[in-house]
DNA sequence: ACTTGACATGTAACTACAGACATGTCACTT
DNA sequence: AAGTGACATGTCTGTAGTTACATGTCAAGT
C-alpha cells in the first residue's frame, strides 16, 4: 500500500512522470522515508493503472510512458493521509545491535557503538545537505503548499539523527564508566592519574 | 538474518528456552527493535537447529522443546555484532505521512500531524514504563554485563520519540504560521486580537 | 464426565521486497 | 559502420514476513 501512496504523492506534487523519472525521484527524495527500486516500481505502476489510480497520458521515445494521477488516485491519496493511522513496524538493525551490545566485552561494545554513531553522523550529514538545498530553493518564502513537500519529514529525520547520535555518545560514556578497571594505556605518555584503583 | 540474531541474543542473555518462551520474550523486549510472530519463530528455530547454531537440550510436557545456544551460535552472534555494519532500510509510514502532508490543506495537515504526535507520545509512554521497570530491577548496581541487555536500545528509543514529538509540535506551529489568514474561531469567547489581518 | 481456557507447536497461502537477469533505444564517438 | 554508454522498461527467483488455519495437551472449575 505505502509504495502506491508514495508514487501517488510524487505524481501529485510534481506532475506527470515516467516510471524512470519516478524511480530517479525516489532515490533523491522519498527514499529517505520509503525505499523502492525500479523492479518494484514498474509492476506497481502497471497495477495502479489497472486500478484506475493513474493513467498513461503520453508515450514518448524509447517506449517511455508518462503517467498522470487520476481523480480516483487523488482521492485514494487523500484518504490514506487523512484516515490511515500509520503502524510503525519496528525493524531496525541499528537498534538491534544497540539492544544486544551488552553481550560483548566493554571495549568491543564501545567499538560497535562508535560504528553506529558514525553511521548516524553520515546520514545526518546527508540530510543536512538536503536541507541546505531545500532552503536555498525559491520556495523558502512560500506560505503553504507543495513547496513544503518533504520538508517536515526532513526536519524530523534531522532531529532524530541528532537524538540518536547524542544517545550513542552517552552510551559509550556509560560503558566507560561501568567498565571494570581495565587500564589499557595505548599512549605511554599518559602514566599518572590514569587508572583509578578499584575500591 | 536479523531474526536469527535476535533469537541467538535472547538465548545468550537469558539461557535455554522453548519456542513459546522466546515468542513471549520477543513481545516484551526485542520486539521494540525487531518484530516477529510465532509463525516466523518456529520455522527459524528449526533451521537454526539444522545449522547447528542452537540445540535441543530437553523436551518437556506438551511437546515443549528447550533450545540452548551452541558455541557455533555464540560465534555467529558475536561475529554479527562485531563485523556486520548495519544497513538502515528506511521504510516508515509515519515519516511518509510527514513527507506528503503538504499536499493537504493546512487544517487537514495539522490534524494528521497531531495524530502522529499522539502515536509517538503513546509509544514514548510505553518505553518510559519499560524504563522504570528496568531501573527498578536489581541490575541497577551492576557494573557491566547482561544486566544492561536492552537498556541502550531503550534509551535510544526514548530519545528518538522525544525528538519526533518535538518535531511534530514545531511542524504544527510552522503550518499555523504559514497558513493563509483563515480564522476558524471555534470558541466564541475569543473575539479580539485573534486573526491578524493579511497585510 | 465435561467444558473452558491457557499452553504449545506447527503449516499454508499470500504479499512485499531485493538482486540479478534480459532487452532494446538513442546519441555520440571513432 | 561499429562501438560505447546513458536511457528506459521490464521479468524472475528467492527470501522475509503476515495472517489465517490446524492440531493437540493439560489444569481447573462445574
Amino acid at each position: 500500500m505505502s509504495l502506491r501512496i508514495a508514487l501517488l504523492g510524487l505524481l501529485a506534487a510534481s506532475g506527470p512522470a515516467s516510471g524512470y523519472d519516478l524511480a530517479k525521484k525516489f532515490e533523491t527524495s522519498v527514499a529517505h522515508v520509503w525505499q523502492a527500486g525500479h523492479s518494484q516500481i514498474y509492476p506497481e505502476l502497471a497495477k495502479m493503472t489497472a486500478d484506475g489510480l493513474i493513467a498513461i497520458e503520453a508515450e514518448g521515445a524509447r517506449g517511455r510512458k508518462i503517467y498522470g494521477i487520476t481523480p480516483d488516485g487523488d482521492a485514494e491519496l487523500r484518504r490514506w493521509l487523512l484516515d490511515h493511522a500509520p503502524v510503525s513496524t519496528q525493524r531496525n538493525e541499528f537498534a538491534l545491535q544497540a539492544f544486544l551490545v551488552p553481550l560483548l566485552e566493554p571495549d568491543e561494545a564501545i567499538a560497535v557503538l562508535r560504528r553506529m554513531k558514525d553511521g548516524w553522523e553520515q546520514r545526518l550529514a546527508e540530510l543536512e545537505r538536503l536541507h541546505v538545498m531545500l532552503s536555498a530553493a525559491e520556495n523558502a518564502t512560500e506560505e503553504w503548499g507543495r513547496g513544503r513537500f518533504g520538508a517536515y519529514a526532513l526536519d524530523l529525520g534531522i532531529r532524530q539523527e541528532h537524538a540518536l547520535i547524542a544517545g550513542a555518545a552517552d552510551a559509550i560514556a556509560d560503558i566507560e564508566r561501568r567498565r571494570p578497571a581495565n587500564p589499557v594505556i595505548t599512549d605511554p605518555a599518559i602514566t599518572d592519574a590514569a587508572a583509578s584503583p578499584a575500591p
